[in-house]
RNA sequence: CGGGACGUGGCGCAGCUUGGUAGCGCGCAUCGUUCGGGACGAUGAGGUCGCCGGUUCAAAUCCGGCCGUCCCGACCA
């Protein structure tokens, strides 16, 4: 390509809006630019990055067996409904009817096409399978942010294995989980393995591939020691025992006029340290109320709790809903004496006695509450968010929390997609047995934001070679006669040599050319000038170290295409 | 959805408090001088001031409604 003819909109100036380095530095590359909320175009320079981590992708999923399919974006809102997930994915499900007013939904994954398709197998002896595509996701999103790291539409790889037995899917998972690190790897992420939680896609286990990044919306719970990582929604912790205090052999009602928190609590005369108070707290589950009970220093991770409910929806309840359920406001609540709304108490309150706690009337609460006597829990459930500076759960080290761009997430689905679309098939006896579905998803353009947001510097981008828009670009320095025949030369060397380059013969000042190579980070320059020509040399330059040296003219292609094809 | 901010040539912004019919930087076009790290001069093109309504002799500016975008909290690749 010449630079020349290209459409490359680089911008001088930020787009509006704080937000991730990588979307300034998308958007300013001229790799992509926003429609709406949530929406972006891929210019030619962002297409490049995109087909190449899709390349990557493309050949790793083929190397563990998989075949490739593209499955619809529209589909009947009945083959949703099969699957329960209507329900279950709520409003971020697209929606919309046809001229016949039949319901359809816009695919937010592809687990319920697959199932379909897999009912056509018919014997075991046809397992496994591993089936992939690209394809187009949309999502009703309540709030995308941060360019493309959380968009409406997308397009992921997802792939979805089929098995007859747990083993064979464990192989499989265990396949993906090996071809997802090397594909990030590949592209130049460094990606930490760990525990998920699997939301509304169910099933049973599930991994998420993180990257460490400030711009990141998960948090990660990691020990150095033993390499125990979890993101925070699934994450334990040790800590230590609290000594309960002195019980007493009744709960005693007591005045706290104005008290409204834990904090407040602990510090009225006669309240009691947080961690000798039971916070209960009021949430409703798909229209259901429940209570949860935390110890009054601990957070609650609301992502457990929906995990433990199967909730589809879990919000906090109103004031008034907590008025109408418990008779009081927020910051008097209890569950003493609570026996018809489901009670959920986080282990760490086990055993406890001598416990403080709202009495359910505004300005009082209980003082020497025994959790086990006095309150009818009925699960109990870990809860907790873990904090860094806890002990780890698997060794004698300490936790430390990150923040973290999730840029894979692997499933093992179960039977829960094979059975209500009826996908079996009969096995060694002659009885028919729902396949074992896994599926596993890698998004796009999140992962071209993600290297983004890894590599680059304070002049702009820097691709790794194996995802850049182009290898290299060769600056014409002036753009004389001599120059530009020496430069096509090059230009023309290097592409039949198979390298991806750019020629930048653009009739522009060399600080302008240089300052936008860098911009939009094309890992190589070859700089090509009178001076240099006169003396038989090219100037190199990687744009990762910034390191320059002189070439003989007759060497850069050469060069190049070791340097190139090292790094790819 | 709750909270906060913003919306003015392609991009980034000022003007709004104190109404008088729009300005700056970058970019763009033409010409000239330049040309190995974001050049300079001259001339020029380009704006329903997000939309609708109201107040007023007069609205970018004041008032009301709506729409859009971003940021902070609950969701996911």
């Amino acid at each position: 390509m010449r630079w020349s003819q290209a459409f490359i909109p680089t911008l001088r100036d930020d787009p509006a809006g704080a937000e991730a380095i990588s979307h300034k530095l998308l958007v300013r590359g001229g790799f992509i630019r926003q429609l709406m909320s949530g929406s972006y175009s891929f210019l030619p320079a962002g297409f490049r990055v995109r087909s190449k981590i899709r390349r990557i992708i493309e050949e790793e999923i083929n190397a563990i067996g998989g075949q490739e399919f593209l499955l619809p974006v529209l589909h009947p809102a009945e083959v949703w409904q099969r699957s329960g997930r209507v329900d279950v994915m709520g409003d971020e499900l697209f929606r919309l009817q046809d001229r016949r007013g039949i319901d359809h939904v816009l695919g937010m994954t592809h687990e319920e096409i697959f199932a379909m398709i897999a009912t056509e197998l018919r014997s075991y002896k046809e397992l496994p399978q591993l089936w992939y595509h690209f394809q187009t996701k949309l999502r009703d999103e309540p709030r995308p942010k941060s360019g493309l790291l959380r968009v409406r539409e997308f397009v992921m790889k997802d792939s979805y294995s089929l098995d007859i037995d747990a083993a064979g899917q464990a192989k499989q998972f265990d396949a993906h989980h090996a071809a997802y690190t090397k594909i990030f790897k590949r592209m130049g992420l460094d990606t930490v393995a760990v525990e998920a939680s699997s939301g509304a896609m169910g099933g049973t286990d599930s991994v998420e591939f993180m990257v460490e990044s400030s711009a990141g919306e998960d948090l990660v719970a990691h020990s150095a020691d033993c390499g125990y990582s979890a993101n925070v929604e699934r994450a334990q912790s040790r800590i230590p025992a609290v000594a309960n205090g002195d019980p007493l052999d009744q709960v005693e009602k007591f005045p706290t006029p104005g008290v409204r928190t834990i904090e407040a609590l602990a510090n009225f005369a006669g309240g009691a340290a947080a961690e000798h108070q039971i916070k209960t707290l009021v949430y409703i589950a798909d229209g259901e109320p429940v209570l949860v009970l935390m110890r009054g220093d601990h957070p609650l991770q609301e992502q457990k709790l929906i995990d433990h409910l199967l909730a589809g929806e879990l919000r906090p309840a109103h004031e008034d809903e907590m008025v109408e359920l418990l008779g009081a406001h927020a910051g008097s609540l209890g569950a003493v004496g609570v026996s018809d709304i489901r009670i959920i108490a986080d282990p760490q309150l086990r055993g406890r006695v001598a416990m403080t706690t709202g009495a359910n009337e505004d300005d009082f609460h209980l003082r020497g509450v025994d959790i086990e006597r006095d309150i009818a829990v009925s699960e109990w459930v870990d809860l907790r968010e873990v904090t860094a500076g806890e002990g780890c759960p698997n060794c004698d080290g300490v936790l430390d929390v990150y923040k973290a761009i999730e840029v894979g997430h692997i499933f093992k689905l179960g039977t829960m997609y094979s059975e209500a679309f009826g996908a079996t098939v009969l096995d060694e006896n002659g009885a028919a047995q729902p396949i074992i579905m896994g599926s596993y998803g890698i998004g796009l353009g999140r992962a071209v934001a993600a290297v983004a947001e890894v590599h680059n510097d304070d002049k702009g981008l820097v691709w790794p070679v194996a995802v850049a828009p182009w290898e290299v670009v060769v600056t014409l320095v002036k753009i004389d006669e001599a120059t530009l025949a020496a430069g096509e030369r090059v230009y023309a060397e290097l592409q039949s040599a198979g390298v991806d380059v750019l020629l930048d013969d653009r009739n522009e000042r060399p600080g302008v050319k240089f300052n936008d190579a860098e911009l939009v980070g094309i890992p190589f320059r070859v700089t090509l000038g009178p001076r240099g020509l006169a003396e038989g040399v090219a100037e190199f330059v990687a744009r990762a170290t910034g390191e320059a040296s002189e070439i003989a003219l007759d060497d850069v292609v050469g060069h190049v295409k070791a340097l190139v094809e090292e790094a790819r």
